[in-house]
DNA sequence: AGCACATCCTAAAACCTTTTCGGAGATCTT
DNA sequence: AAGATCTCCGAAAAGGTTTTAGGATGTGCT
């Protein structure tokens, strides 16, 4: 019985091959390619030759294997779908900057179980740090068991205050979006937001009740809205506003999905935006806000930076760095609904 | 001079470490671990006990190494922002299913060179094959050089059509939207759409022509209205359908976003969807059809589908199997913007 | 010529796992 | 009791790279 003959399988490249090619050790191979050592200009040369007529590159699994370092750090999210992930995403791999770095991407869907699979997995590729990013801004449990690399939390920040959390102001956004109404000569406020089982919306509306006490101002209806983050939330309350509070001179929505239910209804009842009454969002979600009639002005929580930030935080404390928390300010982005009156 | 005491480096236990522990060599344990070779089940269960009790994982990179499987892939998307990468993101992540594989996630932004540098990095990584999303459905130029390992392209086909590309029946799209339409009772039937520059609007309109010629109607307008992909143009589009072909009583839209604009005309003109007109949208986008007034069919693309596809057909590539292409059709999802008349 | 020294290069070890092959001990057969 | 057979385990090599320590040249000086 013959063996089959294999089909000589594709073999990368390896320094030894380079080496062989340019007629000197790897040892030597390894230093011209890398820059270090003493090696004659004439032989690097020839080196750097060799492995670019071969088109070598280098395994970064045996290198990784030697030093200890991969190179590679895990993103775990728990909702790819949600619109909070991805920019969060591109940041972090912005951070990762120079292509030292590569990303391990990982949707635990919020399932506990899955996640655990997935940090094992990746501490067995041996990433050298952990970016979590949440879907709400309510805090997370950590990690389970005991981490042998940084982990930087994400939007939701870790329910253990020594973990580094990089998060967003929520009640100076509410804070943000009441300073801007009064700026714009309202004084007859409401908001409407959504489940008040999201600590988002409670620090939002925390910093909006806070932002018109300082004014001197009560809330219309005295308290918030809440209901859900859909527009159809937004509609119905919008009718309840008006019917019961007609003084009503602005809305601050706890989401741009509220905001077009609110501004649809407001449209229903011949109130004119922004002229006879304000309208702001918040997440300033393009697709949502900017093609709105009038255009919504939104808050927007930076949050591609917040990836950013949470990439380098993440190799600063590779490097060694302490661990630090962070949270960050959102921004108005101005449009159309809420144009100045007079 | 004295050098610093480091701090002794935290060193994930390794299979050595298990080995002493349980008392046996490194090769009986490779073996207890991995259910392989003859072992006493006696000595099993203690080196079980051992790597339970280090929670040792195994190194992933010297198991690569050896065995020239990293268990790993590359994801190379053109624009993460985009709303046709997560899902199929999503779905690849899926197929790579029992946590065998791991997917490393790298965004060009659509820029050839960074494209090719984060191939390199992939290819240094050693990865088993490779996915690349693309943003359009237009055809896209092939990877630059040669690729070692298997590569396919999703969304996005290839150029070359020896590449394995899994893409959208654009054209199916279109024709299911019409002949749904028909099916509603409808005769009068008008398609705005986005920029003519995509080749996903032609394949659409292609569709939507020849369905509309096979059921000998005319379309409104003679044409297609290309326009832009947002709101506005649908708001636009809408307005000047109206004016000019009053007698239309269905609109295919080339995305939900200008169906919600055409949506926002029509009840400017006090047209009533669905009783006067239908309106059917493009692409099935939750946050914009799930929640209008009334609330919007549209054709899904089952992109999440797709996704799985191109996970399973590059598993498949990578166990040597023949490369194939594949398109795919989408399904009307039906709301209430299109309930049939009578 | 003989020595010190700088320059450039190489051999070998280390990183961690898997697999192959052979050896040691135990059990069975005659 | 001697050989044959089985069962289980260990030694060693392989995979590709980096680093350390030392070896081989060649140069400058006395």
């Amino acid at each position: 019985m013959t063996t089959e003959p294999e089909v000589p399988a594709y073999r990368p490249p390896t320094l030894t091959d380079v080496a062989k090619l340019a007629g000197v050790s790897v040892a030597t191979a390894s230093k011209a390619i890398n820059g270090r050592g003493e090696v004659r200009s004439s032989t690097r040369v020839r080196v750097l030759e060799a492995a670019e007529l071969l088109s070598f590159a280098p395994n970064a699994l045996a290198r990784g294997l030697l030093s200890g370092r991969t190179g590679t750090v895990g993103l775990l999210t728990s909702d790819l779908e949600g619109r909070f992930s991805i920019p969060i995403l591109m940041g972090a791999e912005d951070a990762s900057g120079a292509g030292q770095v590569s990303v391990f991407l990982c949707d635990a869907r919020g399932d506990a179980i899955r996640e655990k699979h997935h940090v094992q997995a990746l501490l067995s590729r041996r990433v050298d740090g952990l970016i979590v990013v949440g879907s709400r801004t309510d805090p997370r449990p950590p990690l389970a068991g005991t981490i042998p690399v940084p982990v930087v939390y994400v939007y939701a920040p870790s329910a253990d205050p020594a973990d580094i959390s990089i998060t967003v102001d929520n009640v100076g956004g509410g804070r943000l979006a009441i300073e801007h109404l009064l700026a714009c000569g309202r004084r007859a406020i409401a908001h409407i937001t959504g489940e008040a089982g999201f600590q988002a919306a409670r620090d939002r509306a925390e910093g909006a009740a806070a932002a018109l006490a300082a004014a001197g101002l009560p809330m219309v209806g005295d308290r918030p809205y809440f209901g859900s983050w859909d527009e159809s939330w937004g509609r119905a309350a919008a009718h309840m506003v008006i019917e019961q509070h007609p003084e009503v001179d602005a809305i601050f929505c706890g989401s741009d999905q509220i905001a077009r239910g609110v501004l649809e209804t407001l449209r229903d009842f011949g109130r004119d935006v922004p002229r006879s009454i304000s309208v702001i969002g918040f997440d300033n979600w393009e697709a949502i806000a900017a093609d709105s009639r009038p255009r919504l002005t939104s808050i927007d929580m930076n949050l591609k930076h917040l990836g950013e930030v949470a990439g380098q935080r993440l190799f600063a404390a590779i490097d060694g760095a302490a661990p630090s928390s962070e949270e960050f300010p959102g921004r108005v982005v101005m449009r159309e609904s809420t144009l100045p009156v007079g």
